[in-house]
RNA sequence: GGACGGUUACCCAAGUGGACAACGGGGGCUGACUGUAAAUCAGCUGGCUGGCGCCUUCGGAGGUUCGAAUCCUUCACCGUCCA
């Protein structure tokens, strides 16, 4: 059992609030809550939102339910939200841009998906999911304008993504404003003691929810800010539409390998907000890099193997790494690999094309020029090479085909 | 309702009559090197073709022109300002 101390410590984690006293005041006061309820036995309520944009998960949404389930081991209760209602406005935060309205019918369905998906990190005992439109509805046009009316435009207008939208002259609707006391109202219908969320997710948290809560006659809830999960490129937060995501539906062989394609610069933010690792583990990790005493390579196939695990379980994340050393780092063939019935006739470039090796017979002959193609380990030049059954065609370093 | 601006390849973005399959950046791909699919460096990045070359593409449709991403008409969508 940890001491309080160490679960303020282990829930704090990855947590960045981009300023230090706001991170402050809310240690202090998740841990004054946390006493209160081992005092009581009572568990506290953990809030998490999740708009159902979309239906794949990737591994940047899976940060917050991570700290949903750090909350769990510690005997506390998830109120995991879809935001049935708020997904249909849009929730500007992470945009410059406006968001397409969803329908009430693609919101449900993706919901569904991603409940299902979040029960493969959270525990179903201590999980109640909640869709918001059950009480966000309800709502009467004066209980908005009684809402609204703590908050004033400037504020709003404060936030640097609003900010930055109002001096560029784009445009700002007026319902994007509703969002944050949307979220506030989920925090006080709820009885939130605790609301987890992105950075982008300050505001709407840390202003909006508390000042509500508080308006509304309820103790404020505690907010823990994460910060974003770049995407592969180590650059940018990780998201399906740049393409630098990687999804929770795939396999574990294909997971391994991207979290392996990651930046070296982008580990230590992958440690702490993509693994399951204790205080203790990441604080030898980060050391350990800053340190030099641990080889980046082994970071990050320590790390591969850590993220992985938590989707596919040890055994199969150990697999994938073991794939991983014999493709990559000794350059052998993998055991695994899709397979193409030779037949009469068959040459190079039609079957790298049919067998989507490559996208076009543009692309095989730019491959070949930029010698990118081995069969059976030779470079191959020549797109009339004699094909024969046993033999393995790479194209670059990872795509295989076995000719049968 | 009025005035003005925009829509270019996977994304951002330049190009305002010919040298445009279209600058540049990002992403992606390939190679070299390495410590890994990191970093760095180099090349490639619409399709077809062995190659000369041909075909399709700059929001849609029509037109002007020997020739259009570029000019005109019209439609659609996006935006700003005025009311």
């Amino acid at each position: 059992m940890m001491t309080i101390d160490e679960q303020v410590e282990y829930l704090m984690q990855g947590a960045d609030f981009g300023d230090a006293s706001i991170a402050e005041t809310m240690a202090l006061e998740l841990r004054e809550r946390l006493v209160e309820s081992a005092k009581t036995g009572r568990p506290l309520r953990v809030y998490c939102g999740y708009d159902p944009t979309s239906t794949d998960l990737h591994l940047g949404h899976t940060v917050t339910m991570r700290k949903l389930r750090q909350f769990q081991e510690l005997g506390h209760q998830v109120l995991f939200v879809i935001g049935s209602f708020t997904a249909m406005i849009g929730d500007p935060s992470d945009k410059d841009k406006l968001r397409k309205q969803l329908t009430h019918e693609e919101v449900m369905k993706n919901g569904r998906t991603y409940a299902e998906q979040a029960f493969r990190i959270l525990d179903p005992d201590k999980t109640e999911v909640v869709y918001n439109h059950d009480w966000l509805a309800k709502l009467t046009f004066s209980d908005l304008i009684d809402l609204a009316s703590n908050f004033t435009v400037q504020q709003f207008l404060a936030r640097e993504n609003f900010h930055k939208r109002f001096d560029k002259s784009e445009p700002i609707y007026l319902h994007e404003f509703f969002y944050a006391i949307m979220q506030g109202y989920d925090a006080y219908h709820l009885e939130a003691d605790v609301q987890i969320g992105g950075s982008d997710q300050l505001f709407n948290i840390i202003t909006a929810a508390r000042k509500l809560m508080a308006f509304l006659g309820k103790r404020p809830n505690i907010g823990i800010v994460l910060g974003i999960l770049p995407g592969t490129d180590g650059e940018v937060r990780m998201s399906k539409s740049l393409g630098n995501h990687i999804p929770l539906n795939t396999n574990a062989e294909d997971m391994y390998g991207k979290v392996m394609s990651i930046p070296d610069k982008a580990m230590p933010v992958y440690a702490r907000l993509a693994t399951q690792w204790t205080p203790e583990v990441l604080h030898s990790f980060e050391n350990g890099l800053a340190s030099n005493t641990l080889h980046p390579r082994d970071a990050k196939m320590k790390l591969a193997f850590g993220i992985t695990s938590v989707f596919y379980g040890d055994a199969a994340a150990g697999a994938a790494q073991d794939q991983f050393v014999n493709t990559f780092q000794k350059g052998n063939v993998p055991d695994d690999m899709p397979e193409y019935q030779l037949k009469e006739g068959d040459n190079l470039i039609d079957i790298l094309v049919s067998e989507k090796m490559a996208t076009s017979r543009g692309e095989v002959r730019r491959l070949l020029e930029q010698q990118g193609i081995k069969l059976d380990g030779e470079t191959v030049s020549d797109a009339s090479v004699e094909l024969k059954p046993g033999a393995v065609l790479q194209v670059g370093k990872r795509r295989f085909l076995r000719l049968i």
